[in-house]
DNA sequence: GGTTTCAGTGAACGGTGTTCACAAAATGAA
DNA sequence: TTCATTTTGTGAACACCGTTCACTGAAACC
């Protein structure tokens, strides 16, 4: 009654869903989108590659399953860690630490996300999902999190609690970003000097936040 | 004698091999590494696709070009405006919003530019010219800047000019990557709430600026 | 039982980057 | 000029790609 809702038919159609999902998901996490494709998912699953097209209307529409199942898991980590009992100025901070140490966690996948939006023409955001569900949710954490800052008196007044979580992102996104094109960013090479990658992503978010401050060092 | 040092047969050579830069680039910029093809660009030059690899050993070794290209050109604005005899408040802050300006006349190009870097497993960096020649320059320049901030009083004594450079290259590399996914970023749609993208680059500026700066508000 | 739906397949289509044997033309030397 | 050598350009092919489609076989429904 209250377990077999659907029937060993959909269930079975299901397993078989999850295993191509399962199988695209690890490709895709070693190799990213250029190294996947139906006939090697297909390969993995021991099934032709028409078979796929019984589940998916196109490798975009697969591909897309995965950006957003591991954007909302990103937005979910935030969500939990902006939800927290701990002091706003630490909170912040999470927020943003937590935002990257998750998309690098799985860099092909956080570039996809982002990628795939201006990708063909005109579709403008809603085609790929990323406006109305996920985006949306990023943003407003954000939002809500500058607001709370201004109003507890952390943060500078004459912010504009919109903008400013835009700004806020952008700086985020493009510590993430960095990170996952040069998988050892902080260390350029050419310039061996040694933060660690977690130190300079805490590096980082401070420096964010101290741009919102009310005063640079002397308020408390 | 000072202007023929290239025999006719070479200059010949140099001018098929623009001709092929230049039908690629103008494909490249409108559609992107996608609808770039090598058929295509045959096409549009009226020869037959395995002439082009007479002047380039494969796809990517041409696409490389194009983005080394771009990105050469992107570094040189922003050496230009570092140059300028401009106060160095304003000069710090054109940098910036010049940078993003620059890279978001070509959206494909500067994502290209990198994108490629991790793309296939651990050439790291070196393979495609990012380590050496491109990047170093690009984060001279902002060291030298963070470095002149400081020593001139503007910026806290207490940074590091190194990593406080790569915070500042990751936040603009932000702003930039977001507008080039979303053409339209800082009306997100959800929140048509009002900025133009000009004010905005120009108030993300500012705010990466301030979390330099010895104070917040009362200095002058 | 018969019928209808549907998962799964093999073959094909048009596209991709790339290679290779070959022709044609330019170059250099005698 | 004539011959040899190098270089430029080609067409056909290879191996891959996403996708479609007519088709089989088996489950599902009545």
């Amino acid at each position: 009654m209250q377990d077999s809702e659907i029937s060993p038919a959909e269930r079975r159609r299901l397993r078989v869903r999850g295993a191509i999902l399962d199988a695209a998901e690890k490709v895709f996490a070693e190799e990213g989108e250029a190294g996947l494709s139906i006939r090697r998912i297909a390969d993995e699953i021991d099934y032709s590659p028409a078979a796929i097209y019984k589940y998916f209307s196109s490798k975009d529409d697969l591909v897309d399953e995965l950006k957003e199942s591991f954007f909302g898991r990103l937005l979910g980590t935030v969500h939990e860690i902006a939800d927290r009992r701990d002091p706003f100025s630490v909170r912040a901070r999470r927020c943003m630490t937590g935002y990257v140490r998750v998309a690098i966690e799985k860099p092909h996948h956080y570039v996809a996300a982002f990628a795939g939006v201006r990708a063909d023409n005109e579709t403008s955001f809603k085609a790929s999902g990323f406006d109305d569900t996920n985006k949306g949710q990023a943003f407003s954490v954000l939002t809500d999190m500058v607001t709370e800052g201004i109003e507890s008196g952390y943060f500078r007044a004459d912010l504009d609690p919109v903008n400013t979580a835009k700004s806020v992102w952008a700086s985020i996104h493009g510590l993430a970003m960095m990170i996952s094109h040069l998988p050892d960013f902080p260390a350029t090479a050419s310039m061996p000097g040694g933060m660690s990658q977690d130190a300079f992503i805490d590096f980082h978010s401070d420096l964010i936040v101290r741009s919102l401050e009310k005063t640079s060092g002397g308020a408390a």
